[in-house]
Parts: C-alpha cells; structure tokens; sequence
DNA sequence: TATGAATGAGCGTTCATTCAT
DNA sequence: TATGAATGAACGCTCATTCAT
C-alpha cells in the first residue's frame, strides 16, 4: 500500500486537523459517500475533483482504482492510530480498551465519510482488494479482541464472548459516522469519552 | 403506509417463521444486498426472481418502486414489532428497554438482509420514499429514546444523554445484520440475551 | 378490397353525415393522427377504444392492419365518392373539373383526419398495402389528369402540363385537411366553392 | 435561433447549391422523412452519420434536439429566402407575388425533405419547440397574406379571402416536396415559374 | 497534462404480441 | 369475447474508458 508503518509509534492518533488525502479522493469520498460506488459516475467524479475525465484517468487507472485507494487509505489510517493508541496506553488493559475506543470514536467522528466509505463499499470492491479490505478489518477486529481476552484472563474484564463484545463495540463506534455532526452540539471528545464509558460499563466485572 | 395497526399488539414479535414478502421482493432483497442498488441491473433482478424483465415491470412500475417496497416493508415489520415488544413489557422501564433491545437484535438477525438495506440504502431512495424512511427512522429512535428518558427520570436508569445512548444502542444492534450467521454457533437469541445484558449495563446506576 | 362498386353511381357522394368507420377504427383514426403511426401504442390505441389491448387483437390481427383498413378505406371513399361526381358532371369538361375538385374539398374539409392520414402514413405501409395505397393514389391522380387533358384537346382548358396542374390541385386539397375547422366561419361548401373557382382560374383559356 | 438577420437582404435567395446543414443532420434529414420521427431510431440515425450512438449523443443531447435543429433551421432558412426575397420585389405587389411564390417553389423543391419535414413532423416537438414551429409557420403565412392584402386593397388582387387564398398557394407549394425529382424532366426553376403563373391566375382581376 | 470526440457494452424501460383463463 | 400475466426484441440514453490533438 505504498505506507511507511514504521513511524507509527510517532503518530499522533489524536490529531485529526489535516487530511493527507490527495484533493481528488478527498472530493471522491464525498461523491461516493452521497450516491455510492455504482451511483457515482466518472463524470460526477471528475467535476466533483474539478478535473476534466481524462484527467482524472491521469491520475488513476480506473473508477474501481479510485475507491480502491480510498479503501486502503482508511483502513491503513485506522490502523495506525489504533496501533499508536495502543502504544500509548501501556501495559494496562483498561486503558488500552479505553485508548482504543477512544481512537475508534474519534475516527469515526473525525473521518465519518472515510469511515462509511469503509463500512458500506466493501461489495464494491473486485475481488483482490476485497480480500484485502477483509484481511485489515478482520485484524482491526482482532486487535480489540486481544485486548478484551487479555483483560478476561486477568479478571480486569468480565464477559462471556469477547468476540462478539468487540463486534457490538466496534459497530456502535461505527455508527458515529451516520450521525455525528461537527457543527453540532457534541464534540468529537466528548462523544468519544462517552463511548469508552460505554465499552468500560459492558465488559465491567 | 396502509398497514393496520390495531392488531399489533396480537403480533407475536418473536416469530420470524415466515416472511411475508413476496418472492419477487424476497429475491430482490438478496440482489440489493450483494451488489447495491445501483449495482443491481433490472435484468439481475428479473433474473433472481426468475421472470423476464417485463414480467418484473407487470408487477412493479420501476426498479425504484421495488426498493421503495422493501424498504417501506422493512420499517414497518420493525415498527410493528417494537410496538407489540412494548405492549408485552409492561410499565416497567427496565423491562421496555429489555424487550426493545431483544426485539432490536432478533430483527437484525433473523430479517439481516432486510435490516441491512433499510441501513444501506436510504440514499437510493427518491425524495418522497427518502422523506417517508427518515420519519420511520426517526419514530423508531424516538420509541427507545423516550424508553431511556422515561427511565432515567423514575431513576432506574442512569446516563447523561439518552439520545446518544439510543443511538449506540441502535447501531449496535445494527451490526448484527452484518455478521449474524443463522448457521454459525450464537443463535439470534442467545445474542438478544447478551446484547439486552449490554443495554442494562450502559445504563445501569 | 371488399367493397361493392356496383352501387357506385348511386352514392351520395356530397354527403358525409354518417361515418361507415368502425368506432375502434375511428378512435385509432383520431390517435394517429395525433401521435403518428410509430407514436402510437397498443395501449393507446386499446384506451382510444375503450378496450383492452387483447381485446384489439380480437378484430385486427395487428396494429399494421388496424392502419391499412383505415389507409383503404380512405382511398376507396375518396374513389367512390369521385366516381359519382363524375358521373354527375356528365360530358362537359368543365363540370367535371368543377364537382372533381369540389368532391376533393368536400372530402379534405369533412374527413380531414381520414385524408390527413392517407397524406401522411404512407411510409408506414408495408410494402403489400404500401403498393396498393400507390395504386389508388396513381389512379385517383390519373382521373384527374385525364379531364384536365381531354378539356385541353378539346380547348376547353389551358394548361402546359395536365399532369403537373393535376398535382397542384390535388395538394392544394390536401391542404384543407391540414386547417379546416368544422366550427370555424367558413363551411366545407364554401371552401370547395372557392376552390373550384381557384382551379377554374388556373387552367382558363 | 441565432441566426444573423442582418445580412438577409445580401442572401442570394434563389441558390440552393451548398446546403449549410451539418452532415449529421442531413443524414437525420434523410432518414426522418424515409420513416417518420418516431419510426427513426437513435441506432438508425447514428448509422446514416457514420457514427457510433453515443457519438451521437456528444453532439446533440436527445434524438428531439436533432429534430428541433432540423425544424428550426428549415423555418428559418424559408424565412431568411422569404425577406430577400420580397426586399428584392421592391414595392410591386404583382412582383411581390410573382417573387414570394418562386421562393416557395424553389425552396420545397430543392429542399424538398427539409420541406417535408416541416410540413410533417410538427407533432413530433416537444411543446417548447412546437410553439417555436407555429409562430414561424404563422409569420411566414402572414407575409403572404400581407402581400394579397394589399394587392387587394390596391385592385392588383382580386379575391374574397386573402388569407384562404394564402393558405391554398402555401399548401400548393407544400406539395412540389412531394413529388419533385431533381433528376426528372422538370426543373425547379421551370416549376416555380409555372406556380408563379398559377397565382397570378387564382388572384387575378 | 488537458481536452474534444469517440465507442462497445449495457442501462432502465417499453414495444407489439401472445396465451391461459 | 375479455383479461391478467407474460415475453423477445428493441427503445432512448448513459456508462467507463480511450485516444488524437
């Protein structure tokens, strides 16, 4: 995917000020998360990007090229943070649990297009960056599954299933992205400290 | 949507033996999930209903009326049942929020295809149908909203915005729809009986 | 054709109260003349006559017999009509042109959608009736031609070219079919005066 | 219609050797009168320009966009002809006549499918394009009618109804693109002269 | 790079027609 | 006879994509 990981320690998953997103995508994102994958065509792409449709064939293969960067795009980009975040909180599962919602919430609020995109285009993807798609959200889930078995083990967690815990957790994260609103009343923080009250409230012993 | 809704409360909301859609409808619903609305030709459907194109259009007058039917279907058995789930539970919040969540997390399960478009596809909705789906969405949030409040006022729930808890509950319970196998080892029961256990523990004093 | 010319000579030919028209073809005249052959639909043809589509096929074997009948009919009224005329004007050349161009007017003013159709559908024949609506048209034509040339030897008339004087009359005919209005100020008689005396004009020594 | 206007008087009204029409509309032309508007399919007109549909489609928006141009184009190059050539009568109303006729011949001889056409396809327009077509239809009937009005009130003219008599030249002339063969013995010239003569007769004193 | 012009394939929809009832 | 249901073929039009300039 073209991403150096080695500098994720240094990130800071917080940060959610600039979009590394190429102009283009980011005005994609924006085409595909209104109409969809198929509803979005390349002329709507193209003036959406202010770009001619040849041009934007100068900058990607194809259409599926495009989502296909955007996908991978915020999968790596969740991915990082989550890692970083997962740093940061050390060796205590409690705070990792609440770092790693905390960064779930924070990116489904911050990037909710991208994180829809992520969450609804999956069918749309051909076969091989399918896979892919499927491979980084099965080990964004594995992650927070870790985190919960660990905390299990430890008696720091109590519940039956942390499989199916971290799907209810990672979904009502993912649900952020359908509403939240950053011109609205609740800031992306203080939605993101309620999720991980949340999350502390379900796996509480 | 000219259901009648005086014999809700006879409804058993837990009985999802028999779908009422038409087979036309029910085919169409396994189209709309797999490729999208928009990546769903009227040939496919056609096809998946096994009838010719114009068979398809005897029935309906537009790709659009089908999904419009599915999706004002979708939102109606729900809204049907969450009303009977009411009735069964009785004055006691508790008990409402219970039975809320458990008729929640059984339709995301057992109606998963359908749950999954009324979730998906409001964007493939033309302005009138689009308008119709925001208001059922929006009744059926209310229910579980007004649930919280009314509980948190008696003091036999706890929580700072019940709004917000609504919608983590909701799009919790939606997740289901994406990864509920009826083949698989959880019944859609046994993960109603945990999910109902999430809600009280988000809630709990 | 089916139609006795035995009784031709007897026939009315400045009357057109009674339309011998079938209702569904009088209705089918009416929406062709509308929206044209290929602007027409089964289905519209069928509502026009207050029926159902398989009801049409009932009496005509297809929407191309539905317009020869009426392409026929056409021409075999104006011929029979013609017929009688002359046979009325008796031996003198210029009653002859006269109830001739008096019996076109008549027939363009009070059958003008008929006429406008025998005009304008041609195209639409295929090719066994196009060939014989070619026929009566050459044949209608030709009676034309032929007093305009026997008035001619006979110095009755003037004219360079019976044949091309032939054709402007007829089309200036035609014509009528395209403004006529029964409720308007000028009545078909009236009309058909002026034209005899338009054609007088044209071919005086 | 953005057409320059100013320049009618400098028109050579009576040349007809370049038609100024695109190559794709003079197939369309061509294939429009061969089967009528509706009879014509986009394949079927993309074919006769030796194009692709949708190369088609990059030129004009709609099939009606490619009839309208054609009717457009048609009423006013008659128009622009019509105003050279009374603005070259000078203030003679026989000549008037004489000249207006000749254009009218001429035009529905050498343009005889643009003609034909016009004459045909009124119905085929959509609403903003068929009001178009009657307002210049209308305009170009009033010149005429102008014309015998004024020879009338100045004893040139003699006839009871300017605009009847209008109307049966107009529609007279109308009828030479039904007939008219450039390789036949006539020549449009020799015709126009003959319709010219005919005129004369019909309004004489 | 950017664009105007082009296209094979396929879109949603409708056509004339048929047939069991 | 009349109808509801059906269909192969075709409709007008648009798609993602390409290429000469």
């Amino acid at each position: 995917m073209g991403v150096d990981t080695e500098s994720a320690e240094q990130l800071n998953w917080r940060d959610f000020d600039n979009d590394s997103l190429p102009p283009l995508l980011s005005a994609a994102v924006q085409t595909f998360v209104t109409h969809g994958y198929h509803g979005t065509t390349t002329r709507t792409l193209a003036a959406s990007a202010g770009m001619s449709v040849p041009g934007l064939y100068h900058h990607f293969a194809s259409k599926q090229a495009i989502i296909v960067a955007i996908m991978d795009y915020a999968m790596d980009d969740l991915w990082r943070r989550s890692i970083a975040a997962q740093a940061e909180a050390g060796p205590d599962f409690e705070q990792q649990l609440a770092l790693h919602i905390e960064c779930l919430a924070l990116f489904h609020a911050y990037r909710k297009e991208l994180a829809f995109l992520a969450a609804t285009e999956l069918r749309s993807l051909e076969p091989e960056a399918r896979s892919r798609h499927i491979a980084a959200r099965d080990r964004q889930e594995r992650m927070l599954v870790e985190v919960l078995r660990a905390g299990v083990d430890q008696r720091v967690f109590r519940t039956t299933d942390p499989h199916q815990v971290a799907r209810a957790l990672i979904t009502m994260c993912t649900g952020i992205s359908q509403w939240f609103d950053a011109a609205g009343p609740l800031s992306a923080s203080a939605i993101a400290k309620d999720y991980v009250d949340y999350a502390r409230r379900i796996v509480r012993t």
